[in-house]
RNA sequence: GGUCCCGUAGCUCAGCUGGAUAGAGCAACAGCCUUCUAAGCUGUGGGUCGAAGGUUCGAAUCCUUCCGGGAUCGCCA
């Protein structure tokens, strides 16, 4: 029972004996105590004057009263205003570190109520090597699967390939018209690079063409239409629907690059998944599930053969499942891979991390499960996250101001190692272990930096002020690893867990304040799976690295003369430095041994 | 226009299931390395929490209106 819990117990308790009356234990709210006043937990009195009947401060100081005597670990208290401060024993902290040392890995207290949850995230098209964008989807993605499953979840790590479709069509169609049979491999160039190039390409071509129609008279909506090499890449998504065996030998080829190229970032990332869905594989699924509706009369059709779902009578309009020519569209294989999921894997949640661009199309996707019967809709969850904006604004791809997650990654890596060769390190390091080690704080500055705010937040990034190094980042939190790393390897001490001393002593202010914060590692935890959220996780280790820190600076340790205090050092070094390695893990961020 | 999201220090963000004098980092300035790693530590300045009402013992937090920014309402995904 942790000690909120055993407080509003014995509040209740303490409460009824004095006043007569018997309130629920929710009414009894309890906080941390803020940094400016004396005590470790506050009990808010204000919500029970109405059963007390007496003023804030005199119910407040028989309450502190009454639950010091009878309260194993309320030592003291303190009332201000109609706030009950109460101070809570050293031996209770102390204990919650002795059990923290029990064990060989950090033991997280996990969810009474296990789920299965199948989490999509990623989802890249395969026109394009990932950007930014991508990577704030991936991390997100990696970390809430980590954290559910340290929560005692079964998850399902789950990417959705949009391999099929007209923007595919557009990067085969540049490929065909000025690829000159190149390759990745005749042209040393990551395979999705060189895709995203035709992709590119064809986009240019495009335009000209648009300029030229609407030059010759065309209107602008006529020349967007018409424009030749744009029905090209329309014939080749019929073709591609038809089976056409040239076509598809194209597609496989090109899109096998792509794959390539992604394996190379995903890795470097340090993201994985348990299933891969791809869209060629499912929309089909999502064809049959719209013929299905048209039938029962949940769908109508037009003149022109497309289908259309009415959600009018829902506040919404009406949607396109499927297109004239019978290809399909983004809801239409969004449908099928729904279904596919069930089958699979019937998860209790089935997550899609999605940035909020697209909530509409996911309320539009559940309502259509819902009209078709499926029970399924109500376990979609969009997880919506916000967009990495630059400081103009939104990325486009058009105007070239895409952040390329490849060459993010390498720019990341560069400023470590600047950083690294300025600072005249005092640590000796091979050149190898050093190359290394600045990919490991270079992702982790980029991982922090893109972690640490609110997922559902939009966030901006700036290329031209790199991602800091100091202060609240990854390095940091690294840092404060690589330092306590240092000591117990200094301490010569072969398990530090297993060291025992007498407890003859004071604690410092900052121990104490480290001591507690360490306590409460499991809330972030629970909080972090609550919303869904890997910034919870992201800022309490900062200030956890921020409190050790300080303690570092203050309080010696291995130079400590009594050997119970610095025993006592060791240990709870240890553990911080566990909890950071933990926590880092958590976010998909590495932790080194020394820099 | 309809729907939704966001406005907290110069910048990037915490705090938002209502609680005490609103916190960090960066940037600026001033200190601390013969002492366990200075990617660290300490200090200074910097705020009408977009605005106005309302609910409440108490509002950055909840409600309403307004202002400003963004997303979406595609036969793109």
């Amino acid at each position: 029972m942790d000690i909120y819990q055993l407080l509003r117990i014995e509040s209740v308790k303490a409460f009824d004996e004095l006043f007569h009356h018997q309130i629920e234990e929710d009414q009894i709210q309890i906080e941390q105590t803020s940094a400016d006043h004396e005590g470790d937990l506050t009990l808010v009195v204000f919500p029970l004057l109405r059963f007390s009947r007496k003023s804030p401060v005199e119910t407040a100081n028989l309450l502190g009263k009454k639950l010091q005597e009878v309260s194993e670990f309320v030592e003291n208290y303190k009332v201000i205003k109609g706030f009950l401060n109460l101070q809570i024993a050293q031996i209770y902290w102390l204990n919650h570190l002795s059990s923290l040392l029990k064990h060989d890995n950090i033991q997280v207290k996990t969810n009474p109520k296990p789920l299965t949850y199948l989490i999509e995230y990623s989802s890249p098209n395969t026109n394009k090597p990932l950007h930014l964008g991508h990577i704030r989807n991936n991390l997100i993605g990696h970390s809430v699967s980590e954290i559910l499953l340290a929560r005692g979840h079964e998850v399902i790590k789950a990417n959705l390939i949009n391999d099929r479709g007209i923007h595919i069509c557009k990067s085969m169609v540049g490929w065909l018209k000025a690829g000159q049979g190149k390759t990745p491999e005749t042209t040393g160039q990551k395979g999705d690079h060189f895709v995203g190039d035709y992709y590119v390409l064809f986009d240019q071509l495009y335009k000209k063409e648009m300029e030229q129609l609407i030059k010759n008279g065309s209107s602008a909506e006529d020349a967007e239409k018409k424009a030749p090499i744009m029905l090209e890449a329309q014939q080749i998504l019929k073709l591609w629907e038809k089976n056409d065996d040239e076509t598809r030998r194209i597609w496989t080829e090109m899109n096998s690059w792509v794959y390539q190229g992604f394996e190379k970032t995903y890795r470097r990332m340090g993201v994985s998944f348990d299933k891969v869905y791809y869209e060629s594989d499912t929309y089909l699924l999502g064809k049959k599930l719209v013929k299905e509706g048209l039938e029962k009369g949940l769908f109508f059709s037009r003149e022109d053969q497309s289908i259309w779902v009415d959600l009018q009578p829902d506040g919404l309009d009406e949607k396109l499942l499927i297109r004239p020519d019978g290809t399909s569209v983004y809801m239409t294989q969004d449908l099928g891979t729904a279904q596919l999921k069930h089958d699979d894997f019937c998860p209790d949640q089935s997550i899609y991390i999605v940035g909020n661009e697209q909530e509409y199309h996911f309320k539009v996707l559940r309502l259509i499960l819902k009209k078709l019967g499926k029970s399924y809709a109500d376990a979609i969850k969009h997880l919506s996250y916000g967009m990495v904006d630059l400081p103009e604004g939104k990325m486009k791809s058009r105007e070239g101001t895409v952040v390329d997650a490849d060459d993010l990654m390498d720019e990341m890596k560069q400023t470590a190692l600047d950083y690294i060769n300025e600072s005249g390190k005092s640590t000796p390091m091979e050149e190898s272990e050093k190359v290394a080690l600045c990919e490991i704080v270079g992702l982790a500055a980029l991982k922090f930096f893109i972690l640490k705010t609110d997922v559902k937040k939009r966030m901006v990034f700036n290329p031209e002020e790199s991602i800091d190094f100091q202060g609240h980042t990854g390095p940091f939190v690294q840092y404060t690893f690589a330092r306590i790393n240092s000591i117990l390897e200094k301490s010569k001490i072969s398990n530090v867990r297993e060291l025992i001393f007498d407890f003859d002593f004071e604690l410092e202010i900052i121990e104490m304040d480290l001591l507690k914060k360490l306590y409460y590692f499991n809330d972030a935890i629970a909080e972090a799976e609550r919303e869904m959220d890997p910034s919870q996780l992201a800022n309490y280790i900062y200030q956890l690295a921020k409190l050790y820190n300080r303690f570092y600076h203050d309080l010696p340790i291995l130079k400590e003369v009594s050997a119970n205090k610095k025993y006592f050092r060791l240990q709870m070094s240890f553990v911080v430095s566990r909890l950071i390695e933990y926590f880092m893990n958590l976010l998909g961020i590495q932790v080194p041994k020394r820099m």
